[in-house]
DNA sequence: GGGGACGGCCTTTTT
DNA sequence: GGCCGTCCCC
């Protein structure tokens, strides 16, 4: 063709980027500082290889860490080559494998459909154990136990070896829980028993499946000729296991990553990978992305400002080209009401002066609860919210009994649905008849469904007849062979559930109810999709296991965002408030331990500040309700040390603060470069005297532009200025954020 | 076996 | 301040 004329994916890409691009075949680790355009590389990337017919689609394996990233990357992918782009092997760890696992699920001893075990599951499958093994759930925590379980299985460590390791054993004869190796053992054991896997087991025995059976590792190892790895920081050792096991053959496996946005260590995440890789493959090629296009200067010091107080770091300098923009704000408020009163009115404040929506705007907090005050606030300013995170929709407790009849109705074996639903709605079976059937399965070694089936043998009575109904209900819903809804249906009205929740006239019922309703409607959606040959339940039910809340579709067109740092990954908003800066908030009080730790918590306020396109705000209060008692706080140790960076670069002059009828305290940070203009009060950039037609101005959303008109009505001074990027606009010198650009322009 | 009252406990972040 | 588990009585 006109080889002159360059694809439309690569146009628009820096050196560096096209670079990353390009080295397709062998090796390679690109460090992508934030805001540097990731995305936008691993996306050009997969289209670069299948325009050039590098790979089929189905032959490129990528991984991300949300289906939110997965979902926007083959949308990305789909703009440029095509449907082509649904063939692709591309989704999260989780559910990449989970895939490959339902097709090979035999080799391992596992059903094709089996269970997936949420955390709720694995807890009360715990606590069974705890109590089998007469141990005190004081000391032998379920929570805990899941943690350290998980934490074992992410190091590839098996229960057994880990029951012959005296290490492990004197660390748990420490812990206080000398017993730990047999709930291990009895919990992974029962886990197979029961046909079901929890989140980790979909990565271990995704390794073990490759580890077992090496013709199974061939095939897939040759299928998959390119792989990519994005949030490679965050991958822990399975993970990074089976990657390396998959690129064993064609050697082109290609990871993004940022080690300064390491955050899940607590979850296994090892930035180590990011040494192993180095070490694994000698001759791979290093790109570095440092380049940011996202946030303003300000911004963008005062995230390197930040990362420079941890000692663990791949050195990189990120840059930016982008305008100075406004300073770093910092809102001081008495209590934690006071402090989500403020945030909101100044937020209302910003929508109207500066002609934003809300959706520009996002509130970060360090712990789900802490939305609680910024809901309040938001719904008496009537401002449209949605909130990230916490309950998702399938995690509701109706929901996840409905879903748990359904996932028993497809697998017989799993104890926990059976658990959630023999006597819910309640038809008369007791703790005393549920310990009776599961301890006379264990003795004679029979599966839980046929025992039940046998259920005269042991039960007489009203008790007898009930389990009898039970058994009946299910085996006619198993046996219909109805795609998955009709089976849904017919259980919600049949098991008396619908019932239930229809008496109950509550509001809280209502809703419940509706829940249900939902949920009915979503599975006849995807019943009734053209594209999906598998309608059935527990082909739903796999589908619908690795949802979070982050993959519910919006409500509002245009709100508010609040969510948690961590779901804030990978996520950019024009005005971020950042809030709880607050000692043992904000670094938790939990990682104040260990440097480590700590340093982990500062990465943590680096993903939060490097969100911020034009503004970042940063909020605490002197007291704040923790346990139902008014506590005081102290200001986070990470406001400090951004506030000595600033003065030292801003020479003598003292943070400025304004009182104001609220008592709030606005002291102006960051400012890290000789700025443009001068120091400014805090709130308008500048004050509306000292401009004239003529000055060359710069405005946090319309870019820079030049003033033509400088007009007085009612005692307001406006201004028309023509934007170079977005024409005339009339502005109200009071409120809009001017900066005065010098006059010989230049960015 | 079911339902209501009380007391302890908590709080990190998530696929 | 709210959830969950336990205890106690019907």
């Amino acid at each position: 063709m006109e080889p002159a004329i360059q694809p439309d994916y690569l146009s628009g890409l820096n050196e560096m980027q096209k670079q990353a691009v390009l080295h397709t075949d062998g090796p390679s680790i690109v460090v992508a500082g934030a805001g540097s355009g990731k995305t936008k590389v691993l996306t050009a990337r997969i289209a670069h290889l299948l325009k050039e017919k590098k790979a089929a689609p189905h032959q490129i394996l990528a991984l991300t860490f949300t289906n939110k990233a997965a979902a926007e990357m083959r949308q990305r992918i789909t703009d440029v080559v095509g449907n082509g782009a649904q063939a692709l092997w591309l989704g999260t760890f989780h559910s990449v494998f989970m895939k490959l696992l339902r097709r090979e699920a035999n080799s391992l001893g596992y059903p094709a459909h089996f269970s997936i075990y949420d955390t709720d599951d694995s807890k009360s499958l715990i606590k069974q154990i705890t109590k089998a093994l007469d141990l005190d759930d004081k000391l032998y925590k379920p929570s805990v136990i899941l943690g350290r379980i998980s934490h074992a299985k992410n190091r590839l460590i098996q229960p057994e070896v880990y029951a012959a390791d005296p290490t492990y054993q004197k660390e748990d004869a420490y812990m206080r829980m000398p017993k730990f190796s047999e709930i291990f053992l009895r919990y992974t054991g029962h886990c197979l028993q029961a046909g079901a896997m929890d989140f980790d087991d979909l990565l271990v025995q995704t390794h073990k499946l490759f580890h077992d059976h090496p013709t199974l590792a061939t095939k897939y190892q040759q299928q998959f000729r390119y792989l990519l790895i994005d949030e490679f920081q965050d991958t822990n050792l399975v993970q990074y296991r089976i990657a390396k096991t998959l690129a064993a053959h064609h050697q082109n496996i290609c990871v993004v990553g940022d080690d300064a946005q390491s955050i899940y260590a607590f979850r296994g995440a090892d930035i180590h990978n990011i040494l192993h890789f180095s070490h694994d493959y000698p001759n791979h090629k290093m790109i570095k992305l440092e380049q940011n296009y996202r946030s303003t200067r300000h911004i963008v010091d005062i995230a390197n400002h930040i990362i420079s107080h941890n000692a663990a770091q791949l050195k990189k300098k990120v840059w930016t080209a982008n305008p100075v923009g406004a300073p770093i704000q910092v809102l001081r408020a008495r209590s934690d009401m006071e402090e989500s009163q403020l945030v909101v009115n100044q937020l209302l404040t910003e929508t109207l002066n500066n002609q934003l929506r809300y959706r520009d705007f996002v509130i970060l907090y360090r712990t789900n609860n802490q939305s609680r005050n910024f809901e309040e606030a938001l719904r008496k300013q009537n401002i449209p919210y949605q909130i990230i995170g916490g309950l998702s929709f399938y995690q509701r407790k109706e929901v996840k009994d409905l879903l748990a009849y359904l996932r028993f109705v497809v697998n017989q074996n799993d104890t926990e649905a059976f658990r959630r639903i023999i006597n819910f709605p309640r038809r008369g079976i007791g703790p005393t008849t549920i310990d009776k059937i599961f301890s006379i399965a264990a003795e004679s070694a029979r599966p839980l469904w046929t025992v039940l089936h046998d259920l005269n043998d042991f039960l007489r009575g009203a008790t007898a007849t009930a389990v009898s109904r039970f058994v009946t209900l299910i085996d006619t819903a198993k046996q219909t062979n109805e795609n998955a809804y009709t089976i849904a249906a017919y259980i919600a009205k049949a098991s008396g559930l619908l019932k239930e929740l229809h008496e109950d006239k509550t509001v809280e019922g209502r809703t419940r109810y509706e829940h249900i309703q939902e949920l009915l409607n979503s599975i006849k959606q995807f019943v009734d999709q053209p594209e999906n040959n598998d309608p059935s339940l527990g082909s739903f039910l796999q589908e619908i296991a690795l949802l979070t809340s982050a993959d519910q579709s919006h409500v509002h067109e245009d709100a508010v965002t609040l969510m948690t740092i961590h779901a804030s990954k990978g996520l950019e908003f024009k005005y971020v408030y950042l809030v709880g800066m607050e000692e043992e908030l904000f670094p938790s009080a939990m990682m104040l331990g260990s440097q480590a730790d700590l340093e982990e918590e500062r990465r943590l306020f680096y993903v939060a500040v490097t969100r911020a396109q034009l503004k970042l705000t940063l909020s605490h209060a002197l007291s704040r309700y923790r346990f139902g008692k008014l506590t005081h706080v102290q200001p986070s140790r990470f406001l400090k040390e951004i506030a000595e960076h600033t003065t030292a670069q801003r020479a003598t002059k003292p943070a400025q603060s304004t009182a104001t009828a609220q008592s709030i305290k606005k002291s102006k940070l960051g400012g890290s470069m000789r700025k443009i203009g001068r120091a400014a009060p805090a709130q308008s950039s500048i004050g509306p005297t000292a401009l004239q037609v003529g000055h060359m101005v710069h405005h946090l959303h319309f870019g820079s532009g030049k003033i033509l008109k400088v007009v007085e009505t009612a005692g307001m001074r406006k201004a028309v200025i023509l934007f170079h990027k977005f024409g005339e606009k009339t502005l109200l010198l009071n409120y809009a954020k001017l900066d005065i650009l010098p006059i010989i322009e230049k960015a």
